[in-house]
DNA sequence: CGCGAATTAGAGCATGTGCTCCACAACGGG
DNA sequence: CCCGTTGTGGAGCACATGCTCTAATTCGCG
């Protein structure tokens, strides 16, 4: 019926995963992400209608694997028992992503939220963008309720904290340099497990 | 000698860091720059040379401000005794800068290295970057001694850890938004307690 | 009252950006 | 074998940015 593709979309945004891990969202330009998958600046308004929108689904193609990975380890630690070790779990999850898959943890550490949410996200992808922030907002909520039997704002706040900022600050760094060292991951869990016993 | 100057170099660093408190980096520009100073091109450039020298220095500016009372907290907490306590109080430095100059804070949160440590930035004040990275490095090492009663690479990494990376994830969000809440100070207390006791 | 020096003003240049647009190429169905 | 459909290539547009350059301005000094 049609010309066949010659450029997958997954490989646009295998290439701009490629420029953004190694010069952050300033290298992503279409000239560059065109020479870098071989293909022209037609094909790739063709795919995705703008920058934006591409940025977004390359950055929610890695997001929806570790919003997986995270999952998995909660709820595998929820019902070995532990509302405590789920959360340890959680925070940990980055460390797990970056051992399977650098280059995708890599991605998620290289943006930020403002990079993501630009206005000009197109339709389809701003709905899946919002969906997900939701999903991880339950899983925020249910680890709230393991930890400290309630789901209301102070909860989640505190396992906020655990989950989303202390991993940001100890393990993204080393992300981005390629290797997180064994000590940080324990550095990390003793630090989840001292806020979490804050009173 | 000479026509004097009708907008003080200060001035266009309040300017300055107006735009990227508000924006981040990009929004500084030349002309929202001067824009806002009501100066023009040329006195910028008259003054600074360069547009990243002049983020550079609005950097700096700041930076010694927190260097110093920095220095001071940990001074009077290693007179009085505790490196522990040395450590905490460093950690907690940046709530203290936000709460007697939030601009200040606002503006050191707002920058990334790469940000700030662009190729571009002109002699006078690159050196002096550098000399400000050695004073800081000086400070974790007295802090590593204090702590650990060695300063090896091991030692300062833990340190460092403490005083850099878990005040940037629990502090910085908190500066951005304009508050720094009491249980974050908590929080961040107590992660650093127990990163400081992980064997 | 000139004169040199420091500062200002702002027009204008080169460059890089996102994006548009349209001619063209490759496929399957009639 | 043509034709509609889908994808490709790439020239080119509009715009924003950093920066340069020159003429004008305003001071102190002799």
């Amino acid at each position: 019926m049609a010309r066949p593709r010659l450029h997958s979309p997954d490989a646009l945004l295998d290439a701009a995963e490629a420029l953004v891990v190694g010069s952050g969202r300033p290298g992503l330009t279409v000239r560059a992400l065109a020479a870098r998958a071989g293909a022209s600046n037609g094909s790739v308004y063709h795919a995705f209608g703008d920058l934006e929108t591409l940025l977004a689904s390359a950055w929610l193609r890695r997001a929806r694997q570790f919003l997986a990975l995270l999952r998995d380890a909660v709820d595998a630690e929820l019902a070995a028992g532990g509302g405590r070790r789920a959360v340890q779990a959680a925070a940990d999850s980055p460390a797990r992503l970056a051992e399977q898959d650098l280059g995708a943890a890599q991605l998620l550490t290289a943006l930020t939220r403002e990079e993501i949410l630009a206005e000009g996200v197109a339709e389809p992808v701003a709905a899946d963008l919002r969906a997900l922030d939701r999903e991880l907002a339950g899983v925020l909520r249910t680890l709230a309720r393991a930890t400290h039997g309630r789901a209301d704002r102070a909860a989640v706040d505190v396992v906020t904290t655990c989950v989303v900022r202390l991993p940001a600050a100890l393990l993204f760094p080393e992300i981005r340099a390629g290797r997180v060292r064994p000590l940080t991951r324990r550095h990390l869990a003793a630090a989840v497990g001292a806020v979490l016993d804050t009173p």
